[in-house]
DNA sequence: AGATTGAGTGAACATCCGTACACTGAAAAG
DNA sequence: CTTTTCAGTGTACGGATGTTCACTCAATCT
C-alpha cells in the first residue's frame, strides 16, 4: 500500500477549508433559508470548530456575501459565452436559453442560493443579490442597445426590455431548480417561448421616448 | 372617567390573540426569513407565553400556512376586482396595474410574505404560495380564452402568456416592496409599460398547436 | 537552527431555544 | 349554583446558539 503523499501548502489548505465552508454553506441554505443558517451546524458540517470559522470570514454576513459574489461570476461566464457567438437576434434568445439550462443543471446550488435569496432575509445579502442583478439588466441593455433593430429606442425602453428579460430568466432558473428533474425540459421549453413572445413585442413596440 | 366596557366573548377573546399571532408573525418575518422565527420570539411580540400558541397552532408550519391563506386573499379580491370591470383588453391592463399598486400600498406585509417566500426556506409554506401562484395563472388563462383576438389560442398558448404575466406581477410586486416609496410611482409606470410590451407580442403571436 | 505566524483546538460563558407539566381563573354549560 | 371547559400561566429541563480566551503545533520566515 503506498501512502498518499499529502504536500500541502499552508495557504492551499486554507483555501480548501474555505472551499469547504463555502460549499457546506450552500448545501444548508439548499434546505432553509440563511437567515436560518447556524455558525455550529455549518462549522459541524464542514468538520471544523465553530471558532476556527472566523479564521475565513469576520461574519456571517461576510459568507453570504462571498457566496453572492460567487454565484455571480457562474451566471457572468454564461453571459459572456452567449456573446461570444453569433448576435444574431433570433438566435440569440435560443443561445441564450440552451446556456441557461446548460449551467442551471450543474451550479444547481448557486443559482437555488440567488433565487432564494432574492428577496429573502438578510438585509446585506438580498441588497447585494439585487444589486448584482441590476447591473445584469444594464450590461444587457447596453447589448440591445447594438442590435440595430433597436437602434432608435431609447434608454427608457432599453431598460424596460432588458429588466423584462432578467426577471423571466430568473423566475424561470427559480422554478427550473425547485421542479422536478422530469419537467424541466418543459420549463425550458416555456421559457423559450417566452422570450421569443417578449421578441415579437419588441418588435412591434413603437418607443416612449 | 367612563370606564371602557370590555364585555368580551371568549371566542372573540381568542380570535383577537390569534390575529396578533398573525399580525406578529407577518411583523416578523419582514425582518428575517419565516425560516428563522422563533417561537419565544414571536410569543413574547405577542404578549403571551411560548406555550399558550399552542392553543392556536398546532405547529409553526400551521402558522405559515395561514399566512399564505390569508395573504392569497387579499389576491383574490384584487383579481375579482378586475373582473368586475369591462374587460376591454387595452383598459385591463392599466387597470389590473393600478388595482395593483394601490392594494400593495396596504397590505405590504402580506406580499412582502409571499415573495418572500415564494422560494425560501420552509417546504411546505413554498410549496403553498408556488400552488397558489399556479392556480392564479390557471385562472387567468381561463379569462384570457374568453377574450375575442385570442379565441384561435392554444392551451399551451393561453398558459405561456398567463404566466408570463403573473410572474412580471409578482416580480414587480417584490420590487415595489423592497424599494423606498419615492422609487414606487416609477416602478409601477414600468410595470404598466412591460405588460403592454408583452401585449404587444401577444398580439403579434403565431399560436403554436 | 531558531523564531514567528496563524489555522485549528477545546473548554467555558451567558443566552436563547422548544416542549413538558401542573396550574389558574373566568367564561360557558348543566 | 355547581360543574366543566379551556385560553393563558409559570417553572423547569436538556440542548443548541454565538463569542471569549488561552492553547497547540506544523508550515513558513529569518
Amino acid at each position: 500500500m503506498s501512502e498518499a503523499p499529502a504536500p500541502e501548502s499552508r495557504q492551499q489548505k486554507k483555501d480548501r477549508t474555505r472551499r469547504a465552508i463555502l460549499d457546506a454553506a450552500l448545501g444548508l441554505v439548499g434546505d432553509g433559508a440563511f437567515a436560518a443558517l447556524s455558525l455550529r451546524q455549518l462549522a459541524r458540517q464542514v468538520g471544523i470548530v465553530p471558532t476556527a470559522f472566523y479564521r475565513h470570514f469576520a461574519t456571517l454576513d461576510d459568507l453570504g456575501l462571498a457566496l453572492v459574489d460567487e454565484s455571480f461570476v457562474s451566471l457572468r461566464a454564461m453571459l459572456n459565452e452567449v456573446r461570444r457567438g453569433d448576435p444574431t437576434p433570433e438566435a440569440l434568445i435560443d443561445k441564450s436559453v440552451d446556456v441557461l439550462a446548460a449551467h442551471l443543471a450543474d451550479d444547481v446550488a448557486h443559482f437555488r442560493f440567488i433565487s432564494r435569496e432574492r428577496y429573502g432575509g438578510v438585509g446585506v445579502v438580498s441588497e447585494a443579490i439585487r444589486h448584482e442583478l441590476d447591473l445584469f439588466g444594464r450590461e444587457l441593455a447596453r447589448d440591445l442597445a447594438r442590435m440595430p433593430e433597436l437602434s432608435a429606442w431609447g434608454a427608457r425602453d432599453l431598460s424596460l426590455l432588458a429588466t423584462l428579460f432578467v426577471d423571466l430568466m430568473v423566475s424561470a432558473a427559480a422554478e427550473f431548480i425547485e421542479a422536478a428533474p422530469a419537467r424541466r425540459h418543459e420549463i425550458t421549453d416555456n421559457l423559450r417561448n417566452q422570450a421569443r413572445m417578449i421578441v415579437v413585442g419588441a418588435a412591434g413596440w413603437t418607443p416612449l421616448d
